[in-house]
DNA sequence: GATGGGACCTCCAGCGGCTAGAGGTTCAAG
DNA sequence: CTTGAACCTCTAGCCGCTGGAGGTCCCATC
């Protein structure tokens, strides 16, 4: 008899959890799988390679539309591949997005933390900057340049 | 004139929503203002100060137990302000942490988009990459577990 | 003083992407 | 046949809000 794989087995094989692959299941990443007997699932090597597909595509950032999506595209080899490039280049933009909104938190967290001296809090720049407002009034820290706002 | 700033009046005034001023009153962030006869919140200067201290904060990325200590130290102008600043350490060893594992993600991201040449799916590169989980090649320490695969 | 409509109130549910636990059943090794 | 590890389902929780339902209050205008 073909030994089948257990959850357990997907979960070693992928690194993915026992829970999370029942969660996938559950929002429709992956097929529901035969049962056993005894009411335990049953995967074949299918479900091992669109869990990898899965799990790979998570690993990289895109949401889970974004997946669908793509399982969608991978499941229909005929259509235009143009949509997997788009849904690539969007993850990208949202990576660059998500990237320079950081870069630009960094540089003034730093600026901020450089300018404490120790001693007492009351002398503390780093809360003094936090209290003081002015300083804000940014939805986007992007704006936020050294040299610019605050004086 | 003036007698009390309304919870409207603070969302105009810091950019922060009503619904997530009250949110971080129950959170203890901000603490319960008084109310008027009829029940609504009547806030006064301190309360405007607080309100724009945490947000300053949010926006640099603390999250909320690193902005209630902050909180704390303002709060008590005699302690020493050590802890403010290991704070602040903390939170950009956490955004060094997130743009080196985003900028590993950019990367390989920007690998697999390229390699997409349009054409049918079945042809596509990104898909195919995506599918593949034996490719290798990415920094990013979630992705280098599993040396012991499915033989 | 009445009225209208916007601002406010409370409570609850939901987002993404899982994760953990309770409490029960099944499988496979010895 | 007996373990006990792995599995099952179901529920709730994490962060940091956000939105909606359904009701009440405030205040400018007539």
């Amino acid at each position: 008899m073909a030994r089948h794989l257990s959850i357990g087995d997907l979960a070693r094989a992928t690194g993915v959890k026992a829970t999370t692959i029942r969660w996938y299941e559950a929002e429709g990443l992956l097929p529901s799988p035969a049962r056993t007997e005894g009411g335990h699932r049953a995967y074949g090597q299918a479900h091992l390679d669109r869990l990898g597909f899965v799990r790979h595509a998570r690993e990289l950032g895109f949401p889970m539309p974004a997946i669908r999506e793509l399982l969608g595209l991978a499941d229909q080899p005929d259509r235009d591949c143009g949509a997997a490039h788009g849904v690539a280049t969007a993850q990208i933009a949202a990576i660059d997005e998500k990237l320079e909104r950081l870069r630009a938190l960094r540089a003034e967290l730093a600026r901020v933390a450089e300018a404490c001296r120790g001693g007492r809090a009351a002398e503390c720049r780093i809360l003094e900057v936090l209290a003081d407002h002015r300083h804000g009034r940014c939805t986007d820290p992007l704006h936020a340049a050294p040299g610019a706002g605050p004086a």
